[in-house]
DNA sequence: TCTGGGGTCCTAGGACCC
DNA sequence: TCTGGGGTCCTAGGACCC
């Protein structure tokens, strides 16, 4: 590679990843307008939208209500995890194809570090040809690559030119590059700190970069000096192919209709919880704290959260708190909730913390998790406990082996 | 016509301890 | 009777990202 690049850094980004996906198993849908996401008539919105349909207007983080009064002839789908993440998967190893320092920041985007790929190309720009042909040939999908010696000028990179954009910002040319641009073009300026810019006077990441950080400080707090640096294309941050340690896993689910009644609060709750549950134990992890998440019909969202007595990966010790939280929030306030959720956070390594008292763990481990084997088998609906069942239906429901296992009862 | 679901990180206030 | 400051943990809420 040209010698004044001490580091080359790659932004992939799947263009309009979800619709592109569809139209690759239908291609009957190419040329189309595609929206993946929320169905017209419920509360859903758009995550994916095909070019055809933005040219309506449409776009994602957009009700699907709204995108179907733009684009009324739009095809409405709603979102296959599964094969998103397979072809997630195999967009990766295209990459690591490259090199090594792959890391995945979301389903559809990407950091590559080309670095020490030196020799195998003539500058950057074509190896960044090569991807995107490979990418296509291989995967059948559209890739936009921004190309620089930092991420955050790479992932500015990859959006200017987008669908099927390649830009490559030359090694010293940073700061020439994000001068001219919005600031709210930065990763990490949001709504929020783009009107209070603005209110100052300050519209462009050139504006920005010249200004001292006193002056950021009570817009970004300690943020301030790293905002800055960005401004001016200063970015070291690493290609991580990791990534860091799990904070959180969690469920949340807005109805389609408010909920009212305590019964089905609970049961949504249970639904959560054990889903919540189950990914702890997939990834090995148990939890230290609960977090219930409650959003009102007039949107209103508050949340209330509350530590375990003991780290646990148990849906029934999450289900218990999330009901007891939710039952203090609505003694505070009762009014129909569109939205729960349920997030466990304060992750541990099973392997480090089995408490040593603790009564057969195993074999209540065991339980759960030949219950999750059911569920993936059977689907969700198989099990719940008797408490949340109808009357009618509580005593097949009830059967010990069905009966989800609580690894902390009985020896309280 | 409203406003998903998966996350991360920061802030601010109160409790509690030294 | 009045008056400390620092550190850490916990909780609630919000900004932001895809």
């Amino acid at each position: 590679m040209v010698d004044q690049w001490q580091r080359v850094i790659v932004h992939a980004d799947l263009d309009a990843f979800f619709a592109s996906a569809e139209i690759l198993r239908r291609p009957e849908l190419r040329g189309l307008p595609v929206i993946v996401g929320g169905q017209p008539g419920g509360r859903g919105v758009v995550a994916a939208a095909s070019y055809e349909a933005r040219a309506y207007g449409v776009h994602s983080a957009m009700s699907a209500a709204q995108a179907h009064r733009l684009c009324p002839q739009a095809i409405f789908l709603p979102g296959d995890g599964d094969y998103y993440r397979e072809l997630s998967q195999r967009f990766r190893r295209i990459l690591e194809s490259y090199s090594p320092l792959v890391e995945m920041v979301s389903i559809d985007e990407a950091y590559l570090d080309l670095s020490h790929a030196g020799r195998s190309f003539a500058s950057p720009g074509v190896a960044a040809e090569a991807i995107k042909r490979y990418v296509r040939d291989e995967l059948g999908l559209v890739v936009s690559l921004g190309v620089a010696t930092s991420r955050m000028v790479a992932k500015i990179a990859s959006d200017l030119d987008k669908p099927d954009g390649l830009r490559v910002v030359e090694a010293g040319e940073e700061a020439r590059f994000l001068a001219p641009l919005p600031v709210e073009r930065m990763p990490g300026i949001g709504p929020k700190a783009t009107a209070k810019l603005h209110q100052n006077g300050i519209e462009t990441l050139g504006a920005l970069a010249r200004l001292s950080p006193v002056l950021l400080e009570p817009i970004f707090g300690k943020r301030a000096v790293e905002v800055l640096q960005r401004a001016r294309g200063i970015d070291d941050r690493p290609v991580e192919p990791e990534g860091g340690p799990r904070r959180s896993v969690g469920h949340e689910r807005t109805f389609s209709h408010d909920l009212s009644h305590l019964v089905e609060i609970e049961r949504s709750l249970y639904q959560l919880a054990e889903q919540t549950g189950r990914d702890l134990r997939r990834r090995g992890l148990r939890a230290g704290s609960v977090a219930l998440k409650l959003r009102y019909s007039d949107f209103e969202t508050v949340g209330k959260q509350r530590r375990f007595a003991r780290p646990t990966d148990s849906h029934r010790e999450i289900v218990s708190i999330a009901i007891e939280l939710a039952h203090e929030l609505l003694a505070q306030r009762r009014a129909p909730i569109r939205l729960l959720g349920v997030r466990v956070t304060t992750l541990s390594d099973l392997a480090i913390q089995l408490p040593l008292f603790e009564v057969d763990p195993l074999r209540q481990r065991r339980l759960n998790l030949a219950l999750d084997q059911l569920v993936e088998r059977h689907g969700r609906g198989i099990i719940q406990p008797g408490w949340l069942q109808p009357r009618e239906t509580q005593r097949e429901v009830m059967h010990p082996f069905l009966q989800p296992f609580d690894a902390g009862q009985g020896h309280g």
